[in-house]
DNA sequence: ACTAAATGTAAACACTATGTTAAAGAATTG
DNA sequence: CAATTCTTTAACATAGTGTTTACATTTAGT
């Protein structure tokens, strides 16, 4: 497993590498967000550490922009900040963090947190092809088949469909459905069901159900 | 989804919980670390917000209790700390907190860690198919059967018939009844019949027994 | 067997969740 | 930056759910 940690304080840097490789870690290192970001387009880690406050490119932007990076944008990211730094941590999360840690960093924590975290991103990697009698959908092409013909699901429309074919038969609540597409986005009432029927459009109106009050599921 | 707080201070107690059930969660309170795990035994929440530092026993004792009581030991829990408390955070990660949150509490922030939480956790969800001679109900799926034949059922209806297998033969009565499926919520006296007479309209009379004065149970 | 309390029943009603459409607002793309 | 496609909102329609009502029936206890 690779980790990206970026800081201006080579100390921290160095402290930080030794500990990790310690524990078997791949460590890469950068000393600000510009270099951070080269790197992490070079050697896609699967973790990268950013410190918030840093001059030039702080931890925030730094973070925002690899989140645009199409190539590494579901890398996992943990800001380092002082217990003191006013940052706002909703700031952070809303530019994608994923965790937090504050300054000083007691290594232990440090990797208890990092193994809890990557435990928990690990499951989201395993993009198979589903097919369920006359629908195919292969997540790594983005394309979908109704008895052999294609048609083009948008973006959303895409994951949505994923989602319920992911496991044909279960009932995905509104709720559920909100945080894996829409990434807990808020988003108004109506948007979930103009998204199923234009997936019923497509794929014909047969194959996803709703179960009023529950939520939506994909028939088996 | 149901959230027990557990502070001493009761003006926090009030203020998470008016920005919680803003976002539609079924809040409970306590106001020490006894409380809280008597009223988590009750409730069984999904998650329990714990402050750090309280008078008697302390949030990370608290915490250790609870993992210790099989029926509740794999609720999520959320520390609450003072930024200045010197309490060692990886005490509490050791004690089997599933994450900390330090005060100020910022609403917004809370909520969408709540989320991330639940949406980590959420895998191990205890909804089991029951399969009880000629009924099957399966809840992720939401579907009936009798007899092989699959039956519709509405939500209400579906688990207050979920509710009563769980334990079959036991008497539950209307109050434990109005709690679980109606949310505590304040429904005239038939109503539950009538929902009890939908359910052996569709699965047959003689599954849904009546103890007058008592309650009902799901006949063995 | 009688009575009071509890529950059963059918239909009417009110309400809520979802369906549907069109159009505005965002993102992409060339 | 113009064009196109995607996404969200808004407004209204509809179906299905949930609740109440009013009355009938059952049951337990005397």
């Amino acid at each position: 497993m690779k980790i990206l940690i970026v800081d201006d304080e080579i100390d921290i840097l160095e402290f930080l590498s030794y500990n990790l490789e310690k524990e078997g870690y791949r460590v890469f290192t950068a000393q600000n967000g510009l270099k951070a970001v080269e790197k992490a387009k070079k050697y896609k880690p699967d973790l990268i550490i950013l410190d918030v406050m840093m001059p030039e490119m702080d931890g925030i932007t730094t973070c925002s922009e690899i989140r645009l990076i199409p190539d590494i944008k579901d890398v996992l990211i943990v800001f380092l900040t002082a217990r003191s730094e006013e940052y706002s941590e909703l700031a952070g999360f809303s530019a994608g963090a994923d965790d937090y840690i504050t300054k000083p960093v007691k290594p232990k924590l440090l990797i208890s947190r990092i193994k809890a975290l990557s435990r928990r991103s690990r499951s989201k990697d395993d993009k198979l092809v589903i097919n369920i009698s006359p629908i195919k959908i292969d997540p790594s092409t983005h394309r979908v088949f109704v008895h052999d013909e294609e048609v083009y699901l948008a973006k959303k429309e895409f994951r949505l469909l994923y989602m319920l074919m992911t496991v044909p038969g279960k009932v995905f609540s509104r709720q559920e459905i909100i945080s894996e597409v829409w990434e807990d986005a808020v988003v108004g009432d109506r948007t979930i069901d103009v998204h199923i029927r234009k997936i019923r459009e497509k794929i014909g109106d047969n194959h996803v159900k709703t179960i009023k009050g529950v939520g939506y599921k994909f028939n088996i």
